[in-house]
DNA sequence: GGGTTATAGATTGTATACAATGAAGCAGAA
DNA sequence: TTCTGCTTCATTGTATACAATCTATAACCC
């Protein structure tokens, strides 16, 4: 059918929002840090223009703050914030739920499985960089199935935030259940496979609910001991 | 209490986004049109480097879309890129209500219905630029009420991009009835007056549905036009 | 000392120059 | 004719220079 994939021409100042959108999600640039252009400039071996840009980017995404003629500076979440991104990441996998859940076929969940038994291993094996990427690969596939482009922006933009987040959680709250993760996915799934669509949106709240408590929890023992 | 309001820098990035933006709602930039950088740097009076940005701004809303090495296109809208925009509407206000619904008083309803009588007596002054924008100030009360940062953006951009189609209604679909938007708002604030959520999400998925009918409409008459 | 004003340094905002890319048209060969 | 390769031109991508702005420090006055 398609012999050849698209090719897409990629942009420096898209290269410098990738480095840039990982470092904060990976905890490297952190909340309030200062991100001064020419800084990025000599590590990356490119003019201000295409880090001036990617910035604008960023900034659109809401991971860093701009403030004109200032700078821009990582973006510091607050509680509130947190509160405001699970629900409405819980709003947007809702509505991804009702748009496949009548679409979804035994592929899909045997690939669903499939993620969910890659999981398992990698907790197992202690590659949590993976485990993370695995998960994020079981909900990212749900949304994708909606073929949705306003959906799949939006939800890529709520979770790059939560990631940064989550990072907090991986220090403050440093002994979690990897497993529990697992158990959601598969409650997740079988709602999926009965075609239960109030079990879903039940257990995508239930589960939001509970990572949002642990990010909270984080933010709280961070703050606390930044005073100290 | 507050004395003075918040001052805030502009940039010049932002007002040439803000012109384009506005260019492009009202019809002025055509779908498919290309925008180059130079021409509106010498319509605008400044320097390519801030058109370039706000480019990149209007890219991430999808307003425009960017092909690199080609330069910048009016976002043209497909009927399915019409049908994702009312259903990720929809789902944005219904959202809205569930967390306004308990939060509005005496004096939000009293601001709603001043909205509609203002905008009967512009569609009976003819005057359909203010009736547009109070139709619209009307939903954005609403949705300002949440409070809720993601919902007030990702609502935003929906709606800039519907507005941006709406101007095809406008040409296409000539003489719809003004006054059926006025019967939609005063049934969805009965519905907040009751506390009757579920009818107030009815109302919203009635209400988008028609509008989305008359822009599918519109599309394809102004399509076949064009053909010919 | 408390408070205001100058000054210096760093950083961002803007303008412009140069390099790279792609589209269109034309010429020539199969 | 139809395809290929070349050339030109318009346009974007990138680098850099200059202007404007902000922070902080120090000098100054009362």
């Amino acid at each position: 059918m398609t012999v050849f994939s698209q090719i897409r021409a990629v942009t420096l100042r898209e290269q410098v929002a990738e480095q840039i959108r990982i470092a904060i999600i990976e905890g490297r640039l952190k909340p309030k840090d200062h991100i001064v252009e020419v800084t990025l400039t000599e590590q990356l071996g490119v003019s201000r223009t295409p880090v001036r840009e990617a910035l604008i980017i960023l900034e659109r995404e809401s991971l860093v703050v701009s403030i004109p003629n200032r700078g821009c500076f990582v973006r510091a979440f607050t509680a509130d914030d947190i509160r405001a991104l699970f629900s409405m990441r819980v709003t947007l996998e809702n509505f991804a739920a009702e748009l496949v859940i009548n679409r979804l076929g035994h592929q899909d969940y045997d690939n669903l499985n499939d993620l969910i038994e890659s999981q398992n291993l990698f907790i197992q094996q202690n590659d949590f960089k993976k485990v993370r990427s695995t998960d994020m690969a079981f909900h990212q596939y749900l949304i994708a199935a909606s073929n949705h482009p306003h959906l799949i922006r939006n939800w890529q933009e709520i979770v790059a935030q939560i990631a940064a987040v989550l990072y907090l959680r991986a220090e403050g709250h440093t002994n979690y259940d990897e497993f529990l993760a697992i158990q959601d996915h598969q409650q997740i799934l079988d709602g999926y496979r009965v075609h239960n669509l109030d079990r879903i949106k039940a257990e995508n709240r239930r589960i939001n609910k509970r990572v949002e408590t642990e990010c909270l929890m984080a933010l709280t023992r961070l703050q606390s001991t930044a005073q100290s």
